[in-house]
DNA sequence: AGTATCTCAGTAAACGTTTACCATGACCTC
DNA sequence: GAGGTCATGGTAAACGTTTACTGAGATACT
């Protein structure tokens, strides 16, 4: 069952079948007909592959992730994955688990499929590493971290806007202590956060105590340890900001442990807005850094460099932004007489922090 | 850069290179050397879809999921991709988003790919539909719903299992009004997990009370109505079963809402043992159906089907056991005297409930 | 009417591999 | 030493498309 057959049974060429197959506009509206009544009766599907060999185009992108089960990475599948079937590509799907043995894998997969073009979604684990296995100049695109040259576009995350939106709304119910659990700190949007606190910090005016400021590692575990650090100080944070959602939920879970009840006794905010945070108990407030969103940048860049005619020479810049989303799990702090936790709010939907 | 210059720079034909890549013994060991030597220098790296077009097989397998952003997925299609990688396959990720349109998308996908094999991993969501759209005659393996017929298998899963151990240890702590909310029941697997439920109560001697089944929809909101249902009765549950993870954390969130504490006033069973189990907080008892193990089966299931010299004349039947796991979410209920919540037992590692 | 231009369909050469078949030479066997 | 058997490498034909080129007929122009 091949286009031959096709071409046969509408009685015209294979080319002709292969311009009705792909819309080219000059060929006869009376034997299209003929060629597409032929495809359904046949049951016709164009070989992917025998296409691809000879157009020299897979229609396939690569899209680099560090692990799917990463709550952060399903979204962005999800969207990424839309997107392409509406364009009629494929996604070579990969994840280095942070594997450097499964990072080299994944570009000899990615070049042996002879992809049109890859996305590398992994937060500055191992972009380094991955750039290194230099592409054969495919379109690429990176988050933060790209190089610049030719074909290779870069998806700056302004994580200073939630941040601050997330500190202010925190001193605006009176938290002077305020704490914060970073990530693994060799990663660069685990470093950019961390300033991004400390200069919206100071820029309220609110003193930055270094022993507030505690590694974690991306991690639950993390989280909790973090928590445990923090309560065996001498005076201790009555907020605390955290670098992703699942530190925040690790947080939470030990303040859990600890007796220590959230929003009441100890304001916990996350990053990401992976959905979870909507699952937790109580509902996370944490900083939107929208993944779909992310996902619709990235293949967008890519496609746009598919397109066009002459490679961009120092590929293209777009920008994320970040915003504060306002759930549960945070409070005026205990001390404070107005003391009045944000539940209430928790029945009405989630609502950003730029206007409300 | 392809076969024929790696050829001519280790002076054979092109057949010699392609043996040595294939690693076909009978080349010289010499020969071979002079190869890979050529291979290295120019970097080279087999086209795929060359082989594919004219080996006629694809290595690609299809994986077919309702949705990525369901938790019970990332799991399996990260194992799924490792065991793929391991055998020199690539995976053709699809999601129908529980969308008939994308379903037949998806189909469209696999075969203009040729895939060698698809796993349909939809939970009797929308197999049907799928199966309709005959794949031709490819390996194909299903989760409870395949039908009986060459080179497609099953994976069948042992509901009743766990259900029955969960049954078994809320009525060790006495509990007696148990609850269960189901998932929509034009799922197959919803049905066997309601009927499993059933039949483990009357097992043990309880009543099932026909108030105390609610409908839900595998979903957070369907638990948090289902909740709300089951506290309007005049007489309530004091442990509540659910038919997934997300609909247990639902009615976790809404005993939230509601002031009532889990485990102390209402124990809550999940069913899956998603990774979501161990975030919340509570950590919560569930059911383990093993999303590696699924995944693993499936994968075996395809590879082992394309080995075959001839093809399986009605599948294989494979089978997927189903296990309590103890956290921290079910307890003594309110009423009796040695009230005693499983809390303390958190802080051990989880464990199964088949011995211990 | 003759020629130039345009439109549209067919012909056939790629694309980069694998692999059936053949050729060569080494080694045995009698 | 003739003939047979083996081991191994080369030749060339596929695989199923796309697409540059060609050519035939229609239309327009002078």
């Amino acid at each position: 069952m091949d286009i031959r057959d096709v071409a046969r049974r509408a009685r015209v060429s294979t080319a002709t079948v292969s311009r009705t197959v792909n819309r080219v506009v000059t060929v006869d509206a009376q034997l299209a007909k003929r060629v597409w009544k032929a495809v359904a009766e046949l049951g016709y599907y164009p070989n992917r592959q025998a296409r691809a060999l000879v157009s020299g185009r897979s229609r396939v992108f690569g899209l680099i992730v560090s692990e799917i089960t990463n709550p952060f990475f399903p979204e962005i599948v999800q969207t990424f994955e839309t997107l392409a079937v509406e364009k009629n590509y494929e996604i070579l799907l990969t994840s280095t688990v942070h594997d450097p043995k499964r990072m080299e894998l994944a570009v000899r997969r990615m070049i042996e499929s002879r992809v049109d073009g890859v996305a590398i979604l992994t937060f500055g684990m191992e972009d380094e590493l991955l750039e290194h296995l230099r592409f054969r100049n495919l379109p690429l695109v990176f988050v933060d971290v790209g190089p610049k040259s030719p074909r290779v576009s870069n998806i700056r995350v302004d994580y200073a806007h939630g941040i601050r939106q997330a500190v202010q709304h925190l001193a605006a119910m009176k938290h002077e202590q305020i704490g914060f659990v970073t990530g693994p700190l060799r990663l660069r949007s685990a470093v950019a956060r961390k300033d991004a606190f400390e200069d919206s910090m100071r820029e309220i005016g609110l003193p930055v105590n270094p022993e507030f400021i505690v590694q974690g590692d991306h991690r639950l575990e993390g989280g909790k340890l973090a928590l445990q650090t923090l309560y065996k100080l001498r005076e201790q944070p009555t907020a605390v900001l955290c670098s992703n959602d699942m530190t925040a939920i690790g947080v939470m879970r030990q303040a859990f442990e600890l007796g220590i009840r959230v929003p009441q006794d100890l304001s916990v905010v996350g990053f990401d807005d992976t959905r979870l945070a909507d699952f937790m108990i109580p509902p996370l407030t944490t900083i939107q850094m929208s993944q779909t969103e992310l996902a619709r940048l990235a293949f967008d860049a890519l496609y746009k460099e598919v397109k066009r005619e002459t490679p961009s020479p120092n590929g293209t810049e777009y920008t994320l932004k970040t915003q504060l989303i306002l759930r549960s799990s945070t409070a005026f702090p205990p001390s404070n007489p107005a003391s009045n936790p944000t539940k209430s709010r928790s029945t009405s939907r989630n609502r950003t922090a730029d206007r409300d």
